[in-house]
DNA sequence: AGCACGCCGACT
DNA sequence: GTCGGCGTGCTC
């Protein structure tokens, strides 16, 4: 076994295979599978992952591995294996799947150099581009008058070298740890004969003496209010030692935390978390779909399945939505399960993901809560995978590999032979069919564990208001309900659904609409800097005095944000104090947090915000939340945008009387008929279910098919167009007859980035070869991506049809 | 991807 | 002549 199959970081078709590597003898030993590696590849050192051993190749000259990055493996096996399912699934490259299992700064950075080795004079420019040094960076010389062939003659004459390095990302922190360097005995003799004066020094021996084990040195000397010149002197007597080590950055401050017991659950909890812990018990692969309104404590039944899957020595992943991972929910994990937890979230730093990572890997925990890419947690006895708010489309990942964390989740269960748990109070439309249909165990809880019903929710018809003479966005009973709630101390929720909705400029007089110049979509307008800004390339510029087409100073922007409601409402009601909660305000480290609390703390009483409020906050003090336009994503061109509506109001809904005082909610909408409002409002699931089954059904749209979106882009509109066709065509000869292929379409944004934008989509009912199919045109065009730019994207069950 | 090699036009 | 442009092919 002297032969390593390296797959090498390189992300390009040509390359999606393995490399065969001689392994020096130096690595014989240590060398496994899923460790990362050094090779050489052609003229520069790339970083690869070793895939498996062999004792022959079919190349005769291979080259040696350079270097081994890890100790242990960064994956295992089983994530080796999983990557290649990834990659084949979602029509990825291998590599891209496997670097998407690992925390950044595992990621290797590639540098060239220049290397002096020679102590012979060099020619006169160069002499002065190494100034003395013996290695500068590649860059410097293509900022100097230096061109290349020059240095390719150094090269030749022995001069210099070309160097490729690898550098890795890691950065581990270090403390400097205090510990005595005697006996106690001697300790204590040596505090004898201190002087009277050396009062701190006494102290810090004092301290030693009653408990010797080491102890950090910040610790220390805030412990004893001393500083480091006194604990030097004791060092440097040779009475106490310190040394360094590494220790793991904990984003979480574990002292505050009070331990939690199992809860006793309700009966209906009992009987949903009785069918999952037979299946631990006998550890049987199993999906269960948890349909619970909000506030029925799904999170209890994850908690109690948990505690089984601990006492059995297994492990657990708990997968939940970016927006929701807030301190909250956070915190009913490390109470329950304490240090037994790792946290995984994009609000950590890189070098906080690493050590969670790490814990993770070294067996130091058994859970671990996180985002999407959490599923692939390199835990080796996984004993329940749970999904929280299983509806959610940040599950999908949107850039390759374009992979569904549920899908990985069942496929990862399957192989560790444990239950799922998909939970949600308004599931997908394809996982409740799944569990009509029996292919999932579907549990219910019905009722909120608290016993009050779900808090009564009104529409308001805009159209009425407007008819009224009322033009702001604020209805004449939200506001009077707003007032009513101030006055009794109690607090409201506010939220502004944006999506589909933007702050675009427009000229009120010729209503000519600012647009990016390489983009075929409005700008948006960026209050704070008076900027207008594209959302898909970097484009900026300045918010224009005067219309460009026109002239006319009637230039405004249009649509709503935070910002302007927040105005609005504090000039309506002078008494509302708001806290808003957006991209902008919560962009920084710990925000997010800090003005919940300000919130909880009840430092305002409006909490006004986007999407991010609706999901898993919890707040005593709440009785009303209001919806300012429910129906903003309604018209979107998304067969999901009913489903979407329906979730965002079930689930805003349920921030409203959680606690001791009823809630009360309010729907703000033009279009109050709209089923997907009216159902909403009933918190009637089932007849929504019904009804969008229906559309779907009638329209040809999952569950009832699968998808999948091809989307051609290049800069010439002409070829995108042809390419696209000629795909639609090859396509149509391959599927079955009953398969739909639709295009070609120009994309909902037809350029991006100086680039057009054709898609096409295919409907597909049982299509067990279409990833042949697909591969084999791209196959026929890679020529063309190469050469031409021409690039063609596949999305496998795409989430946005864009 | 990113590098070297090689072929071709343009300028000291 | 030779410098530097880009098209082509390869990486165990």
């Amino acid at each position: 076994m002297n032969i390593a199959k390296v797959i090498v970081d390189v992300p390009v078709s040509s390359i999606n295979q393995t490399f065969d590597y001689q392994i020096p003898e130096r690595f014989q030993d240590i060398l496994t599978n899923g460790m990362r590696v050094i090779v050489p590849f052609g003229p520069r050192k790339l970083m690869g992952f070793v895939v498996g051993k062999a004792t022959e190749s079919s190349f005769d000259n291979l080259k040696e591995i350079s270097d081994v990055l890890d100790l242990t493996p960064a994956l295992t096996n089983e994530l080796l294996d999983l990557g290649k399912w990834v990659a084949n699934q979602t029509m990825s490259l291998y590599i891209t799947a496997l670097q998407a299992m690992l925390p950044q700064v595992l990621k290797a950075q590639y540098k060239k150099e220049i290397k002096r080795i020679t102590d012979e004079a060099l020619p006169d420019p160069l002499e002065n581009l190494f100034a003395g040094r013996d290695v500068i960076a590649f860059e410097e010389l293509e900022a100097s008058t230096i061109r290349y062939p020059q240095l390719q003659k150094a090269v030749q004459d022995g001069e210099i070298s070309i160097e490729y390095l690898v550098k890795s990302k890691i950065t581990k922190k270090y403390v400097t740890m205090i510990a005595p360097a005697r006996e106690s005995y001697l300790l204590e003799e040596a505090k004898q004969d201190l002087s009277t004066s050396a009062k701190k020094q006494r102290q810090i021996l004092i301290y030693f003496i009653e408990s010797p084990e080491a102890i950090e040195k910040q610790l220390l000397l805030k412990k004893l209010n001393t500083t480091s010149s006194t604990l030097k002197a004791l060092l440097d007597k040779s009475l106490l030692g310190s040394y360094r080590t590494e220790v793991y950055r904990n984003p979480y401050d574990d002292d505050t935390i009070t331990r939690t017991t199992a809860l006793e659950l309700t009966e209906e909890q009992q009987l949903a978390v009785q069918p999952i812990q037979e299946k631990i018990a006998s550890g049987e692969h199993d999906v269960f779909l948890l349909h619970g309104v909000t506030g029925s404590g799904k999170t209890e039944v994850y908690l109690q399945a948990i505690q089984e899957v601990i006492y059995k020595g297994k492990e657990a992943i708990v997968l939940v939505p970016e927006i929701s991972l807030t301190p909250q929910m956070v915190k009913r994990f490390k109470e329950r399960f304490g240090t037994n937890v790792a946290v995984m979230h994009s609000a950590l730093s890189a070098g906080e993901k690493y050590d969670e990572w790490r814990r993770i890997q070294r067996k130091e925990v058994q859970v671990v809560v996180g985002a999407r890419s959490a599923i692939y947690a390199p835990f080796e006895n996984i004993g329940i995978i749970i999904i929280d708010e299983e509806h959610e489309t940040t599950y999908k990942q949107e850039d390759q590999p374009r992979y569904h964390a549920r899908d990985v989740a069942i496929y990862r269960a399957e192989t560790h032979q444990c239950p799922v748990i998909l939970g949600s109070a308004t599931p997908t439309l394809e996982s409740f069919a799944r569990a009509q249909k029996g292919v999932y165990k579907l549990g219910t809880l019905s009722k909120r564990t608290n016993e009050k019903d779900m808090p009564e929710v009104n529409i308001v018809d805009m159209r009425e208001e407007l008819h009224a003479g009322n033009r702001s966005m604020f209805s004449r009973s939200l506001k009077e309900k707003i007032e009513e709630r101030i006055q009794k101390g109690e607090q409201i929720v506010l939220l502004l659904n944006r999506r589909g909705h933007s702050t675009f400029v427009m000229c009120r007089d010729c209503g000519h609409v600012k647009e990016c110049p390489h983009c075929d979509i409005a700008l948006t307008f960026h209050k704070n800097n008076n900027q207008l800004k594209c959302h898909y390339c970097s484009h900026e510029e300045v918010m224009p005095r005067n219309c460009p087409e026109c002239e006319s100073d009637l230039i405004r922007y249009f649509g709503t944000g935070t910002q302007k409601v927040e105005e609005s409402l504090t000039k309506l009601i002078p008494e509302a104090s708001v806290i808003r909660m957006d991209v902008d305000t919560t962009r920084r480290k710990g925000s997010h947090e800090k003005l919940l609390n300000q919130f909880v703390n009840k430092e305002a009483n409006i909490l006004l915000g986007t999407q991010m409020i609706a999901k898993g906050l919890d707040f005593e003090n709440v009785t009303l939340v209001g919806v300012l336009t429910a129906d903003s994503m309604l018209h979107l061109p998304d067969f999901r945008s009913s489903e979407k509506t329906f979730q965002l109001l079930t689930q805003v809904s349920g921030r409203a009387g959680r606690h001791e005082l009823t809630g009360e909610v309010i729907v703000q909408t033009y279009t109050p008929d709209h089923y997907s409002i009216e159902l909403a409002s009933n918190y009637d699931f089932t007849q929504f279910y019904k009804k969008e089954m229906g559309m779907r059904k009638t329209f040809q749209y999952p569950p009832y098919v699968f998808l999948v979106l091809l989307t051609v882009t290049h800069q010439n509109k002409v070829k995108v167009a042809q390419v696209t066709q000629r795909i639609v065509q090859l396509l149509l000869k391959s599927v079955k007859d009953e398969t739909t292929v639709l295009g070609p379409t120009p994309s909902s944004i037809p350029r991006m980035k100086d680039r057009y934008r054709y898609q096409c989509m295919i409907k597909y009912r049982n299509e067990p070869q279409l990833r042949d199919y697909i591969n084999k045109i791209l196959d026929q065009y890679a020529e063309e991506m190469r050469k031409e730019d021409l690039v063609i994207k596949v999305d496998m069950q795409p989430y946005h049809l864009m």
